[in-house]
DNA sequence: TCGACTTTGTGAATTCATGCACGAGCGACA
DNA sequence: TGTCGCTCGTGCATGAATTCACAAAGTCGA
């Protein structure tokens, strides 16, 4: 008779969320802070006050009517349903400026993400230590990740080696891939891949800074470009060369 | 009489995207693909042909029915609407280990962010200079930003020092922050911030990675932590101390 | 012990995003 | 010139996420 429930899938949305409010809590709980409001939880995170009692509302009813919640426990609650009372070990998959910067940072394993190990296919570079691990070779890979059963890996080569840096992680066994080449990764769908893309992210940044120029200047930046349309349009489908 | 139309605006989750296809595409277009259909781009992107019919429309109508889009042509409306006809330098503070990686970082400068400034508060980093750019002193910024125009600021600093430069930044006319101190930074609305935190990717991934182990072995993980409930619960509001 | 006050947890309304399905437009070819 | 096949653009249905608003449940002071 198990008291606790499958505990119903959170949405990705909130999920998002829950790392910011773990961040929060951690910084409060080492303030002194005891208790939180989801209000005070809402300034804090920069969103909405009732977004926060949703979002924590799907880990149980963990708040106290008329006080908030308890930091601590509500700490305890968010690790442990987001799988972060284990540490996760990752494998670092390119051991250039990306991969030795990120092998160094302590960010990194100090929240639970260990480098655990780094590959890189470059002779010169096996057998280097950066941040403390020795870079082997990808070949190694299956050997290492069956051998310590890591679970996630990072992809930190560069974009054309992206896709076969993925299938080979795939292949060894990895279950969860970060990967910061600034190209679509594919797998299987029982793997979840995030991509990391700063190229986008400005992008999206240069976008809204566009905008508020043009409504600056009355509705047009200038004139338009070349103001040629969609020229002869030929060719068969092209794309899925 | 301005043909061209204010442009309604592109929903967030476009915007997002369409950084993506403009990827793609220029890759296609260097492949010497002239044409591509919108399923075509949807199975590159890993998306749904419909929804980036539906993102594209958002630009105007551009497609050739019977025949898809011109490569080149969506590149350039692409660009044109995002705001990356022109560049847009971004000065970055903090010149540590992230600051150096990303100002000798090419895809950064060769994607039409080029870095027009580095600055730091300390005095030892002070006139070194990394990827061919000079670090300033963090109290030229003004003369900086009013100097040179850049609106874009990038925060490589210590977590700790993140919120005061995001001041600072918005206080020298930086309209658009991109921040990778793992913290949460708030501006004025007229300013755009975008936080990217490994920790909190990583975390996401956590999640679904203790899911799927949850789903193996039956619904529940092992016997529940110390299964004490939210304690005393005293204390008043706490959290906007 | 009671009543005033605070804050949670959640149904319901609303807004935003996705995906389907199909009419309309275009090119190709006889 | 007419017909056929392909693919866009978009109205509409469905689903996800956000926000509102309020009863329920607790604290606290007198
Ligand atoms: N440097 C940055 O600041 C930065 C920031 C964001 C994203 N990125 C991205 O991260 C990736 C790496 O960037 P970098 O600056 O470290 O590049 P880099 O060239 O310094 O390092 C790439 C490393 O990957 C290794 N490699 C190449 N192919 C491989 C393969 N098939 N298997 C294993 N290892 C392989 C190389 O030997 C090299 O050590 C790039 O995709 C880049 O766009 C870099
Ligand atoms: N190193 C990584 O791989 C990595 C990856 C992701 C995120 N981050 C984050 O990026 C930030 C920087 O990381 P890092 O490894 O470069 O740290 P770092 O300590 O190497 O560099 C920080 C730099 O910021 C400068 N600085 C400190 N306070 C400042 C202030 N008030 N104004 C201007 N400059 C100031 C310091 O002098 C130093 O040069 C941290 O928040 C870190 O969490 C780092």
């Amino acid at each position: 008779m198990s008291t606790s429930r499958p505990r119903r899938r959170i949405p990705e949305a909130s999920v998002a969320r829950l790392p910011i409010y773990l961040q929060i809590l951690i910084e409060q709980a080492d303030g002194g802070v005891l208790n939180i409001s989801s209000e005070g939880l809402a300034e804090l995170a920069g969103v909405n006050a009732a977004k926060v009692r949703k979002d924590l509302s799907y880990l149980g009813s963990y708040g106290v009517r008329g006080v908030g919640y308890e930091v601590d426990y509500l700490i305890f609650q968010i690790r442990r349903e987001m799988g972060l009372d284990q540490d996760w070990p990752v494998v670092i998959v390119g051991g250039g400026n990306l991969g030795q910067a990120l092998a160094g940072y302590g960010g990194f394993s100090g929240r639970g993400f260990p480098v655990g190990a780094i590959v890189d296919n470059d002779p010169a570079k096996v057998d280097t230590v950066v941040g403390g691990v020795r870079i082997r070779h990808l070949d190694e890979l299956d050997t290492i990740v069956s051998g310590t059963g890591i679970a996630i890996g990072v992809i930190a080569t560069p974009a054309s080696a992206a896709q076969e840096v993925a299938d080979r992680l795939v292949a060894a066994g990895i279950t969860s891939i970060l990967n910061f080449a600034p190209t679509i990764v594919t797998a299987p769908s029982r793997v979840s891949v995030r991509t990391v893309d700063l190229a986008v992210e400005l992008q999206i940044l240069s976008y809204h800074e566009q905008r508020r120029a043009n409504l600056r200047s009355g509705t047009r930046t200038g004139g338009r470009g070349t103001g040629l349309g969609p020229g002869s349009a030929t060719l068969k489908r092209g794309a899925t060369a």
